[in-house]
Parts: structure tokens; sequence; C-alpha cells
DNA sequence: ACTAGGATACTTGTATGTTAGTTTATTCGT
DNA sequence: ACGAATAAACTAACATACAAGTATCCTAGT
């Protein structure tokens, strides 16, 4: 998934994705591939391979010789990709705790640190870099980065709506990772699942208030 | 991710990955985006938006300038996407169970049948066809069919592997729907994760042989 | 026989022109 | 004033041409 060569086709693929995921493209709004090109100063060729590519994960909808335009999001398909993901990441941080060594524990100290940092610095967008990171060290221990990458196109759609609640509450959070890393430590399997699931839960409390700031966002 | 219209990029994505599948093109093989235009009949263009998409899907690796290679068979991710859906498919057969009609085990019923058909035609290809639409039927009554779509990106990789031991057990595998449909009647949890394990284990019988037969498609 | 260097033939990436289908605006008939 | 037919404008799909990097082969020199 990764080792993308920075070509053009590349670098309009993340600065699109970065305008939906910021809102800067809003769900339901009509684009067109010249708008973007002009926008990007980049050609018609790798910007359309870079639609295309997003029209098949699921952020744009495209009618032929019609329209495209910005995915709203599917909260079907946003719970959908709670579940699998509090499914496995159950499992995969239990199978961490039996495989997690001193050096690992030293990194994760250090991303947990540097979380902090952003927090305080109220610096959203690298906090939650780093909230991935942290969470995709995990998958790394377990011997199951593939599972992580794969992940990644159910994370576009939770994404979507955590980068809506600007107000995100970041001691928690940083909380939370404190004491799962606590519980790995301990090899405490019931603890780290009640902890996972309840952090992956952390959403859920914005849902109401989001679908009534932005109504026509969603699906 | 359905809905494709029939264009000639979709027309373009479907046959070069049966290709693919069938081994037409055989694993770690060199390419070119001209060789398939001539192949199939079809401009540069569409070809070129296909098999960019079969890279992303791990089907195809490219590079630039160089030269576009069939993937080998990952056997890591191979694994991995079985814990994945074995993880998955063990929690939807259960949901399922809660929520099956006598509609749908009808529909099963037709499902199954169908399949020995062409079990005893021995027409392998069709055979696979509704063995994925057995368990597809599960999604789907489990108000889960976004999460089987994402996971047909795992599949990929799942399928190469079967479609290599073409002496697939048939009968074995009818027989385990059959056992799955009736323990999912009767809400058998217990039953239902035990037979969904075992069911998605059966590939493991090929492997060695596989290994053997085949040592340079795998990485 | 062997190596260094360069021409040449490939490859994919990018730009631009053309086609076919859709939407919108306009015109014409009533 | 209104509705239907029609023309114009716009869109994404597709074709073609060019650019830029890569691999291969051939030759010159030793």
């Amino acid at each position: 998934m990764a080792a993308n060569t920075i070509n053009f086709q590349n670098q309009a693929y993340d600065t699109i994705k970065e305008m939906i995921l910021k809102t800067e493209l809003i769900p339901g709004e009509k684009i067109s591939e010249k708008e973007l090109e002009e926008k990007l100063t980049i050609g018609r060729s790798p910007v359309r391979v870079a639609i295309i590519r997003l029209q098949k994960e699921g952020l744009f909808h495209v009618i032929p010789q019609s329209g495209t335009y910005v995915s709203k999001i599917n909260l079907q398909q946003v719970n959908e990709a709670k579940f699998v993901r509090e499914t496995i990441e159950k499992l995969i941080f239990v199978e961490a705790s039996e495989l997690i060594n001193e050096k690992d524990l030293a990194e994760l100290d250090k991303i947990i640190k540097l979380q902090k940092v952003y927090a305080e610095a109220e610096d959203h967008s690298n906090f939650l870099v780093y909230d991935e990171a942290f969470h995709e060290f995990f998958y790394t221990i377990a011997n199951k980065r593939n599972v992580w990458d794969w992940m990644q196109l159910l994370n576009l759609q939770l994404n979507r709506f955590r980068m809506l609640s600007l107000d995100v509450n970041w001691g928690k959070i940083i909380r939370q990772h404190e004491e799962i890393v606590q519980a790995v430590k301990v090899k405490d399997k019931q603890q780290i699942e009640a902890l996972i699931s309840k952090h992956l839960h952390l959403v859920d409390e914005n849902t109401e208030r989001l679908l009534k700031a932005y109504p026509n966002y969603f699906l």
C-alpha cells in the first residue's frame, strides 16, 4: 500500500484526500476533474487517476459523462467499520501483549509523549497522526501489519467522522492509551478487551451532535 | 463497490483479474500495458486504469518506467487474510442465526442446490461463484453487506490460492455448508463457530502440496 | 575475451485532443 | 404563458502523442 513514489498521481491523491477529510470539499458537493486540475495545477491525467482511485475507496461518487460528487458519509458504513475494527483490534492487542518486549514499550512511550506535545499545542492534525501511530504499532508487534494496511480503507470512513468533531477530548484519549499500555504490560486480557472497546466507542459521544450540526453531510 | 457500469475500464479490469486468478498470467511474470492492450483489443487508457487499480489491490507490482509484474502470492498476507476472515465470519454467522427467517433458508437451499449441480459438472469456476454466494448471503442477513464488500480485497489473496488447487474437495465443502445451515437453524453458537473455523481451514490441506508444485509462485 | 560507453529500443508517466453521453438553456409552436 | 423539441455547453471516457526514465545491445578499445 505504501512505497508510493512521489509522482503527480500520488501527489494529487494525497492532496485531494486531505481536502475531503478536512471538508474543504464538502460531502455531496459536485466537483469536476477540470476544476481540480486547475486548483492543483496538475495535468488532467494524474488527477483523473487520483479521482478514480478515490472513487474505488468510496470518497467520490462519479456518474459517467455527467459529474463527480464527494460522497456523503454513510453511517451504516461507519458502524460496520467500527464493528470490524473493534472485533479485530481486541485480538490484536491481546496477541501483542504476548509478544511485546521492553524496546516496544519504550517506543510506545515515545509515541504517547509526542501525542501529549501535540495535544497541548492543540495541533489537531498531528495529534491524530500519533493516535494512528499508537494503534498501528500494536499491529506491527502482533505481526499483522497487512491487516492494518487493509484496515485503512475502513478507517477512511471513521476518520472522516472523527475529523468533523474538532473538540476531541485530548486528555481522555491519552489517558486511555496509557491504561491500555498498562493492561498490555500485565497481560490482563479481559481488561485489554474492555479498554479497547471503550476506547473505540469514544467517537459515539459526538454522533448526535454532529448529525444535527451537519445534517446534509450524511446519507 | 459494485454497480460497475460496463465501460472499457471495468471490462479490462474484470478480464485481467480473471486472467490472474486463472494463472493465465503467472505470478512473477513481466507484462506490459501494450501487450495487454493488444491482447484485449482495448485502448491503452482504459487498460492503464485497470492496471493501476489492480496494482492498488496488490495483484500487480509496477516499477515506474521499467515494467509491470504479476505479484507473487504473499503467504503472510494469505494468513493474515484468513485470520481476519475467520474472526469476522464467526460473528457474522452467529449474528445471522438470530435474524434468519424462512425465506432466507429457502434461498440458501437454492444456493446449495446450484452448487451441487456445478460440483457434479465439475465446473470449478461456477462452483466457486456459488461458494462465495453462500458466504455472502450470511453477511446480507446480518446487515453487514459493506463488511463483505471490504472483505473482497482480502478474499482476492485467498482466492488466488484456492484457484491453484484444482482438485478441491467438492463434497466436503457442500456437506459443511449444510452442517452450517443446520447449526444456524438451531442457533447453536458454539457449533457455528466451530464449523466456520473448520470450514475456512479447508484450504490449509493443500498448502504444502501447492508450495512444492509451484515454488516460484510464492513470495 | 572482456569491459566501458553510448546508441537504441523499451517501459510507464504525463499532456492534450477527440468522442459520446448528459444536462442545461433556448427556441419554436400552440 | 407554457410545453416540447432542439441546440448548445458541459462532463467523463477514451485515443493519441510526447516526455522521461530504464534496460538492452552493440561497438570500440584494450
